[in-house]
DNA sequence: TCAAAAGTGTTAGTGTTACACCCATGA
DNA sequence: TCATGGGTGTAACACTAACACTTTTGA
């Protein structure tokens, strides 16, 4: 019988821990939820839950998303693994995954609903748990990833402009970047678009709007491409 | 009472799997064992075991390693959780974690014992579930851990020459280095001690041994250096 | 003396960094 | 007209990649 392998072994909570990244202000934010009840009520944490028997902890990490923004589709990456005995008030293990959203895209209401805020990156309050520790890492990871890889994207809407995507870049990095260099090397790559329209929002010139190109991306990807920032 | 939260949760098995490497004949190998028991009886495997209660799953993965290899103090980083429904028979959440060890220091005896064998990574078999995917992963990260940060090492002996560090590297990333350029960019960083002793089994004029000097690079990095292959 | 691997420098080219001024616009 | 942020090019420098011959030694 198959199961009799199994059978004495431990079984484990499981949980999913997401670190939900948004860009607004010129900042990266990362969504935070105030803690309903004891004990540490009142503390901040990560979006979480556990995961089901019947799904996979991809999955999992795609519903709590979902359940906490309001948005389907989001792109999302592993963090790793959490599995100190005593991170959590009893024993849980859980797998943090990073997300990158569009934050006009996030239902407001959630945000009564959980209790929850967006928090610049730069002045996160201290975290529950080991959650300060997963987003730590998550910084780390994100900055490795997107040198290389075109995520960014995900964090703005659909149209954006140069200056930014390179403020964008620089709350990544937290550090400056030169206007002239960061232009020749992003436009170089011939993956954005020049749109008409321009933002006039923060400056009476008005900056032009770019969209990323997914498909070009891909094809020159093909070709040999790449993408680095 | 703290457990109300968690009672309704489902649990789940978790287990750790290994991803053991080894450098020998110029070539990274990799530890795997024939399964002892249906099902799947005779498909090759990584070493896993299961993650027990009271145990964090670092602690989870130093036991599977010293079991497998009976070396203590490897070198070991996680590769990331595998999480499908239907990865293995029943349900269970495994937690990867690759390890370089000193092959020469591996006792022999275990792989009798637990009918392993070390497997040219180039001439790897079809490994049983998502093994082959977890072995995909970790030479991913591998190649980009190895490239920023001293990690080769753990996969030599304490004494080893120029020729076999760059063949090492040279099949971590599967391409051939220039042997002046190796040499110029490794000797410039002023991390190894160049000893008198010369290794003569490969070649009639011998190579000398040289020693990777920890603290010097520990001080290094303090001063700003930036470990690059 | 010869075969076989170890050891050694230079140059061209590529990519990166640093840097300052004009432009367009609304108030 | 002026204040503000948007937009543009070039030159020095650093790093990378390409490349061939001499040395040592045991058989």
């Amino acid at each position: 019988m198959i199961a009799a392998f199994y059978q004495n072994k431990d079984k484990h909570y499981v949980a999913v821990d997401c670190i939900i990244m948004g860009f607004r202000d010129n900042e990266l934010h990362i969504l935070i939820a105030k803690r309903p009840f004891e004990p540490l009520l009142g503390g901040w944490s990560l979006m979480g839950g556990f995961v089901n028997e019947f799904e996979s902890i991809n999955d999992a990490a795609k519903r709590v998303l979902d359940e906490f923004t309001g948005i389907e589709d989001i792109y999302m990456e592993q963090v790793g693994a959490f599995g100190d005995v005593n991170r959590d008030l009893v024993r849980v293990i859980s797998i943090a995954y990073y997300a990158l959203v569009d934050i006009e895209k996030f239902d407001t209401s959630l945000a009564e609903k959980y209790d929850a805020r967006w928090a610049k990156i730069t002045q996160l309050p201290e975290l529950i748990f080991d959650h300060s520790l997963m987003v730590k890492n998550t910084l780390n990871l994100l900055q490795r990833r997107a040198a290389v890889k075109p995520i960014g994207f995900n964090l703005l809407q659909e149209q954006f402009t140069l200056p930014t995507l390179q403020s964008l870049y620089e709350s990544i990095y937290q550090e400056a970047i030169d206007k002239r260099n960061f232009r020749k090397k992003i436009l170089a790559m011939d993956i954005l678009e020049k749109l008409d329209e321009k933002d006039k929002s923060s400056s009476r010139k008005g900056a032009f709007y770019y969209r990323f190109i997914k498909e070009k991306y891909d094809q020159l990807i093909q070709q040999g491409l790449h993408f680095s920032i």
